[in-house]
DNA sequence: TATGAATGAGCGTTCATTCAT
DNA sequence: TATGAATGAACGCTCATTCAT
């Protein structure tokens, strides 16, 4: 009557998603997104192909869960650094941007991300999801471009339009940043903040 | 059966090999870089894919070769600028912004430019000249950035990592605005530039 | 933990099988037999896989037991028909005629039928059987045939080929009517079986 | 400037297409309809993969073809018989069926004419072809046996029911005949034409 | 030089079957 | 007995590349 632990499973089901996902983004950030095949990453997961699509409907829809882990999780924290109290906007975009350049999986996230609404088979709804996050999470970079200009410590200007001149900026910093291309000239953080900088 | 003339066959070679590349970033632009084919161009060209196999060695080297034109007419053009006198410095670096942002098939020179080093079939050889002409086409800007600073209009610190900031990201917000993505909110370039502004 | 009781065991395993075999042929009819896949199945009959594969040894076999049993259900009730005192011949094979073209699952069986024996995997075994059900059913009609030519009112002739002719008819009639074809001509049972009045 | 032969490319082209449906209809009467892989097909044309691509755009494709040349033809050998001037519509009616019955790869049409509207992915312009073909396949035949009533040598009744009536049986006693299947019923086609006889 | 037919490795995906729990 | 996760062979199909003409 009871032949399984349905708990158990959920939690091995949930473990095996996450294996997945974390395989794939690794395996998409050392090959490349569009060289990564469903078996690269079934091979790096240890398991067999059959066991992917028993996870997951199609190559698309991994790729658009991975994006989706990668954008909510960059939401939680950057939106945990905008309700941080006592800590100067200066700062705390000094803190995002080298947090955000020091991990080196992110420049898949960001190829992903571009990536996502450039194939024409990516679903529409999947590509308006990714816009709809990518849109929320400029949120909280506004909210501390915005208390900062009410320190006095960030220049003038819609702090919306702000936020999105930085994150293109460090977005295409990442991209140059990528294994194998190797642009000689490195980045100093507070010198970038600074063009913020009132 | 054919006269033959060394001279012009040169020239309907060349023409072409110009006809071929013309044809492979308009493809890319449209159909994306990804799911752009030989026979894709071949076709958008009018040639058959053998006579695309006579001018080129393999995808990666038509690929290569669009990109290397991208980045040598870019490099012309944004040295002319560098070289202009009697403009101030923020207004050659707004019209370069403007001019970048104002043409639809840079994002597909972008998107080129950052995939040539992802993906691990391209030769180191090539992958090294295109990071070692992104890095030469960063000096024009930097000496504008310097004649900027000598004019008192331009923020202090080194004018080549202003320049390389700068690029970064007008190729990031390029990105943002490849067709399908629909960011909503708008870029005004002197604001953008003004964040360079002394 | 859980008292056994043998003749109780053996009357669900029988009603499981039962609806196993009704799910299947549901199923079949529904979305042709060439696309129906064992957990589509197992999904109409509310049971997981393993389940179908304690019941039964692969596909084929569900499969082979789905058509056996509409073989073994069609046989009684055309055994009825003949046995049945009083009725004359050509009412009997109308009514035969009528009832078969009637239900919209028989289509399914017909199809079965042919596919059993085109399908290489099926083994040898099996294939018999069924061509042995298949004659050994065409036997009561041919009696109906018999009883028709003694009260004079079927045509003369061998009566089993005269009820392999009827059959052979009245499947490929089916088969013209399975959903989807719509061959714009009406079928007149009575007419058509007059085709076989003396 | 003129390297090839369009001419003779078009008759090679035109041979490969012949080859490639002859090799279909052959596997498939072997193996059966559902069990044919494209790469089944080109290994008995002895071609690659690649190659049936390059005629033909999908296996759906290859399949509507077959089908349609098996049909045109039928269509335009039932025509002939029917304008055929001085036959008595009976002998006309047993060539037919003899011809049919005779030709061992017309069981693989019948399974192909059935299975073309049962499968879902066959679009639905091909079904709607492929029943119009059928239909119109059969005013020939109602011709004669219109021809055949006003010899009075046929029953009364709709020329085109009976036509139909004909046919479906006909089909049903081809896939009897079906390799595999062995009913030990012989078929006599004067005696199954002497149902129509009036 | 120009052609496009031919190739085959590799892709994403399906599904009958097995087996540890 | 009951489950469904795991497997992997096989499918339809694509496309960069080759080569005889």
């Amino acid at each position: 009557m009871c032949p399984r632990n349905v708990e158990r499973d959920q939690r091995v089901r949930d473990e095996r998603i996450q294996l997945i996902l974390d395989s794939a983004i690794t395996v998409i950030s050392t090959k490349g997104f569009g060289s990564t095949s469903i078996s690269d990453i079934a091979k790096a997961a240890g398991i067999s192909i059959g066991t992917m699509y028993h996870y997951f409907r199609s190559k698309d829809e991994i790729f658009a869960e991975v994006l989706k882990r990668g954008q909510l999780d960059y939401g939680k924290r950057v939106l945990e650094l905008a309700e941080e109290q006592g800590t100067p906007a200066l700062i705390k975009l000094q803190d995002f941007a080298a947090g955000w350049l020091a991990n080196p999986i992110n420049w898949a996230y960001t190829i992903m991300l571009q990536t996502a609404r450039t194939t024409d088979t990516v679903p529409l709804e999947i590509r308006q999801a990714v816009t709809d996050r990518f849109t929320a999470n400029l949120q909280p970079l506004a909210r501390i471009m915005e208390d900062g200009q009410q320190e006095g410590t960030i220049v003038q200007g819609d702090p919306l339009k702000l936020a999105f001149y930085l994150v293109s900026m460090i977005q295409g910093l990442t991209l140059q940043q990528a294994p194998g291309f190797e642009i000689p000239i490195s980045i100093e953080v507070d010198r970038l903040i600074g063009l913020f900088q009132a």
